[in-house]
DNA sequence: TCAATCCGTATC
DNA sequence: ATACGGATTGAC
């Protein structure tokens, strides 16, 4: 037996991010095995550790400590996800403790103690390409998953599908082939969503679910059945990008534009970048789908790691919807209805059409706080343009600007409210709630239901009904909709963020994607500027367009994903110390520093706010991605390892590819 | 002469 | 991080 462990400690240090030789005692031998949990000594203290490997000798020329504890022969940690998690690790500067961190759940010892649960009934297997066959190249991307090549595309479901039957015929396709699939969605809804498609496609007890509200012991469960082999197919949000399925075949994500997919902790893998890496570290296939497509899949496309897989040009038409711009609204007036609702006139027309077929209409309104609308600060009501009555609300530019109308343009110089004649205006955020309150007065017969933050619905009846909800919380209805009103859409297209444009059309798409096809009468009102891109994306129903565009633009203004980018945050000396003891490739360019206030939007910045950080961007080529990672990590291991040489004022932290920068 | 303290260094 | 050792400083 090998009398030497090599061990990944979980230390924090970047310095220490390596393994360490242990002696593995007699009485130990046959426990510790590659993937378990151990208990070592590490510089006189007692840490947690996997063992990665066992050897016949050390390299270390000193004398080794032996393991103090194995927690565990449960090889949890499997050597492809161990690999992956190196990789992430240095993907993105971070340590390989952090990644193991969000891949390896806590232990429950009792769960590991339960009898195993034999595997679920063989594939009954009533495979077929079903809806796969609509697109071009689809039955042959299913072949190729279940004959077990590297197939990979990035795949733009047809509007009005469902998507779930998709991914799971094709996770029973890679099934049928032997190996295992992973399939990683945004949000728990989608989770259940492709959960009921998978039992339909598999049969009992050939997959789970693994979401992080399911418990500790649930969790370690089914998680145990994956890594034990007893299943062979996951689906589940952002932290089962890590799940170690066995012989994986495959890996999917979905809409892979959320930013749910983006790991809040460090090192802050995203789900697309993890599972392509995994993708391409062992040979499976890969599919990366939305209704959307992001720039990221789009790059993944002209790289030529992967195919595109979309329906030819009359399919996608025949089953989108009618999509409209609402802007000029002359007839606003007119329409007493539309005025109370804050709507343009056309929007209420299109939705009294639908509702009068007996249909649900949806109505997408920005996530709180999204759109800055204004009001009279003494009796509240909404502050409305004297000409058009459309919302006014202040353009980008402080409190300072004119107020404006958001549908005319107009100048509201002099506004006084129509109510108590005030002449002071105050922002007020416009939510789901009120939003729902006020379309439901302008259609006083019809049942109006919300989903968002509080309460999320997953489908409604095919009938008369009013859904108010936010982006990513639209129910599905049955039978589609009759119409969707995507409210403000000015407002997701104004945000000062880079990828606003992309993101307001991914969560249009999502919406607009609901509706019944245009030849069954479904319609769709967005209120934003006609020739705008975005808008123009979805009126054609083009996603492959504006992802294409939107390439091009991020290559031209050097951002993510046409480059690599690293942001260091924190405190202006540690920002200075990083950069100074980084070995920076050639193309490295620096941008900054900037001032950044780390307390989240909220009520007003708090008093006495003081410079707390700032924020210095690197950015290179793609090329020189890895280069950059590296020096960073050396960066900041020379940092951590002077630690208490330097204050904890020279503290700094980095990011690459971040979701949030512009 | 001894001890309290401060760096610097190593962590199998 | 945290623990240890060797040098440094201060007080008896």
């Amino acid at each position: 037996m090998n009398p030497v462990a090599r061990v990944a400690v979980d230390v924090p240090l970047a310095h220490l991010d390596r393994p360490f030789d242990y002696l593995v005692p007699e009485r130990l031998a046959a426990q510790a095995v590659p993937g378990c949990r151990v208990r070592v000594r590490f510089n006189g203290l007692l840490v947690n550790g996997f063992v990665l490997a066992r050897a016949a000798a050390s390299e270390f020329a000193g004398g080794l400590q032996p393991l103090t504890r194995v927690v565990s022969a449960e090889p949890v940690l499997s050597a492809e996800v161990a690999g992956l998690a190196r990789a992430v690790a240095d993907r993105y500067a971070g340590t390989l403790a952090d990644v193991l961190r969000l891949a390896v759940p806590p232990r429950r010892a009792a769960v590991e103690r339960e009898p195993l649960v034999p595997p679920g009934v063989p594939p009954s297997d009533r495979l077929s390409a079903g809806t796969w066959q609509r697109y071009v190249g689809g039955p042959a991307f299913l072949a190729g998953v279940t004959q077990g090549r590297s197939v990979r595309a990035v795949w733009t479901a047809v509007p009005g599908d469902t998507w779930c039957v998709e991914i799971a015929a094709t996770v029973a396709a890679c099934l049928a082939g032997g190996r295992g699939a992973l399939v990683v969605v945004p949000d728990a809804r989608d989770v259940a969503r492709v959960d009921a498609a998978l039992g339909a496609a598999l049969g009992p007890g050939r997959h789970v679910a693994l979401t992080a509200d399911l418990g500790p012991a649930k969790r370690y469960r089914r998680w145990l059945a994956v890594r034990r082999g007893v299943v062979s197919a996951v689906v589940g949000t952002r932290a089962s990008m890590f799940a170690p399925v066995g012989n994986l075949g495959l890996v999917v994500v979905w809409d892979d534009g959320d930013d749910l997919h983006a790991e809040p902790q460090a090192p802050y893998p995203h789900v697309r970048d993890v599972l392509v890496l995994r993708a391409h570290r062992i040979g499976a296939g890969a599919l990366v789908g939305g209704f959307a497509r992001t720039a990221e899949g789009e790059a993944l496309l002209a790289s030529g790691w992967a195919k595109a897989l979309a329906a030819p040009r009359d399919v996608v038409r025949s089953a989108a919807p009618r999509v409209a711009v609402a802007t000029d609204d002359a007839v606003l007036q007119s329409d007493p209805a539309a005025r109370a609702a804050r709507l343009p006139s056309p929007a209420i027309q299109t939705a009294r059409q639908a509702l009068a077929a007996d249909a649900p209409v949806l109505v997408q309104v920005p996530r709180r706080g999204y759109v800055p609308v204004l009001a009279c600060a003494d009796c509240r009501a909404s502050a409305r343009c004297v000409t058009c009555a459309g919302p006014l609300g202040l353009a980008a530019g402080g409190p300072d600007a004119v107020p404006g109308c958001r549908w005319c343009g107009q100048q509201a110089t002099g506004w006084r409210c129509v109510h108590c004649d005030s002449d002071r205006l105050r922002a007020v955020v416009v939510g789901v709630r009120r939003t729902a309150e006020e379309i439901g007065r302008a259609f006083p017969d019809v049942p109006v239901v919300t989903s968002g933050r509080d309460g999320v619905l997953a489908a409604v009846p095919g009938q008369s009904a009013l859904v108010v909800c936010t982006p990513g919380a639209e129910p599905v209805a049955a039978g589609g909709y009759g119409a969707v009103l995507l409210l403000d859409g000015w407002a997701l297209l104004a945000r000062p963020d880079l990828r606003a444009a992309e993101e307001a059309l991914r969560c249009w798409f999502a919406a607009a994607a609901l509706a019944r096809s245009g030849t069954a009468g479904g319609r769709v009102v967005i209120m934003a500027t006609a020739g705008v891109p975005a808008v123009e994306a979805l009126v054609r129903w083009d996603p492959g367009w504006a992802a294409g565009r939107e390439l091009r633009d991020r290559a031209e203004l050097r951002f993510p994903p046409a480059v690599r980018m690293a942001s260091l945050t924190g405190t202006p000396a540690g920002v200075a110390e990083l950069l100074a003891g980084a070995e920076l490739p050639a193309s490295a360019e620096l941008l900054g520093p900037v001032a950044v206030v780390t307390s989240p939007p909220g009520p007003g910045p708090p008093p006495g706010a003081e410079p707390v950080a700032e924020r210095m961007l690197v950015r290179v080529s793609r090329a020189d991605g890895p280069a950059l990672a590296a020096a960073l990590k050396a960066a900041s291991a020379a940092h951590a390892a002077r630690g208490s040489a330097f204050s904890a004022a020279a503290r700094a932290g980095v990011r690459l590819d971040p979701i949030e920068v512009g």
